[in-house]
DNA sequence: TAGATTGTTAATCGATTAACAATC
DNA sequence: TAGATTGTTAATCGATTAACAATC
């Protein structure tokens, strides 16, 4: 069966509509029309038909859609129906803030591993987990059948991890590092570069304050 | 004077072009076509061209741009030419890590101070900075003329802590806490949505791994 | 100068929005 | 049924790519 490429900006909606919706649910909300959801999230309700008719029709004409429905049918989308095991490459101060973080647990992302190549580091737990060098590295990728590698190491480390990755299994890579990853085909990156972020909002804030006059 | 408006989609591109230059740079070369820029960083040498052009002519006809100053006009317009002062908004593990990152420094990006609202982390000091009470925050705010509110706190302390970071002149707000942020006009908020980061990498492995057959 | 490469206009592509027939 | 609202096609808008004249 060959299914159309659906496109990243869509893709980058999705977690959004999954928050909105997670709260509808708990509010007890049981029905929502696109028009609805469209002012509540400050988008277009057509641009939300669109998104959701991307994956088959959720809704249901002259009554909208089934909110919890919708929410669950999205959580499947993204994957959030089965569990994903992950480790963590860098046992600093930023890869230890993410294995603390117990949210993504709620999500079906469970935290198996963390390493370092920092023999200070070694032994020292994380939510319970040992920090272990990076020889354990290979094998407990395959023995843990590991999916998702988190690299909070600096760029040069991160560059030369990759390979021993995605060698042993690992299918996404979730990148701290400000680098590029080069990764065969079928291995999945996804960059948070925090220094760009702060970089786009000094932008922002430079250009909404011109020089001189009050505002635009 | 009237400049147009640059697309957030140039935006987000220029921190990635500016890490490049530097890079470039770093390695001591002189030149670069858009070309040859293109080629490294797998993008079109229009797309180069076209986004340079949209803060003037930074390139000559025949020899390209100069490195060195390409990356200093970039670095201007992201504003990195001057200091921008932040406080970090939640002293947990994400915010101390954050607090501990030094490599914003290096942007420009100054530490001043942390607060948290839990009492039994006021006066944990963070690179030397001490964490204080929430209720010291608004004179803080005033007094050290900060620009940048960093928000690690949980959502629902995020939208009541806002009113009280733009009414002391925050300009802007990067927000790592899983909430929409309503700001007045003139103020920037750049969302780090974490889990909805790792929610698209979930998707993307999905989708990358058919059911059965072996690849597209 | 001649060759190289930009700056910029024009063409294309893709994403968003509008409109409306289908249908619950 | 009649009204409401989706699913989907068509129109618009914006972003990317191609092309080429300007010019170093």
């Amino acid at each position: 069966m060959v299914e159309k490429e659906i496109s990243q900006a869509v893709i980058g909606r999705l977690p959004r509509y999954f928050r909105y919706l997670g709260e509808l649910k708990d509010d007890g909300v049981e029905r929502i029309s696109s028009q609805e959801l469209s002012e509540l999230m400050h988008v277009t309700a057509s641009q939300i038909r669109q998104d959701f008719n991307n994956f088959g029709g959720f809704g249901q004409q002259g009554y909208g859609y089934n909110v919890e429905y919708l929410y669950r049918e999205i959580g499947k989308i993204l994957g959030l129906d089965t569990q994903h095991s992950f480790v963590i490459i860098g046992a600093g101060n930023l890869g230890r803030a993410l294995g603390n973080y117990l949210n993504f647990e709620r999500r079906g992302f469970i935290f198996k591993g963390i390493f370092d190549r920092d023999p200070s580091l070694i032994g020292r737990e994380v939510r319970g987990v040992p920090v272990q060098g990076m020889e354990a590295l290979p094998a407990f990728l395959r023995e843990n059948a590991i999916e998702i590698a988190v690299l909070t190491i600096p760029k040069n480390s991160a560059v030369g991890v990759v390979d021993t990755l995605v060698e042993n299994g690992v299918k996404g890579i979730w990148n701290f590092a400000h680098v590029d990853l080069n990764v065969p085909e079928g291995v999945q990156v996804e960059n948070v570069h925090l220094s760009d972020s702060l970089m786009k909002l000094s932008y922002n804030i430079s250009s909404a304050q011109p020089v001189k006059s009050g505002n635009d």
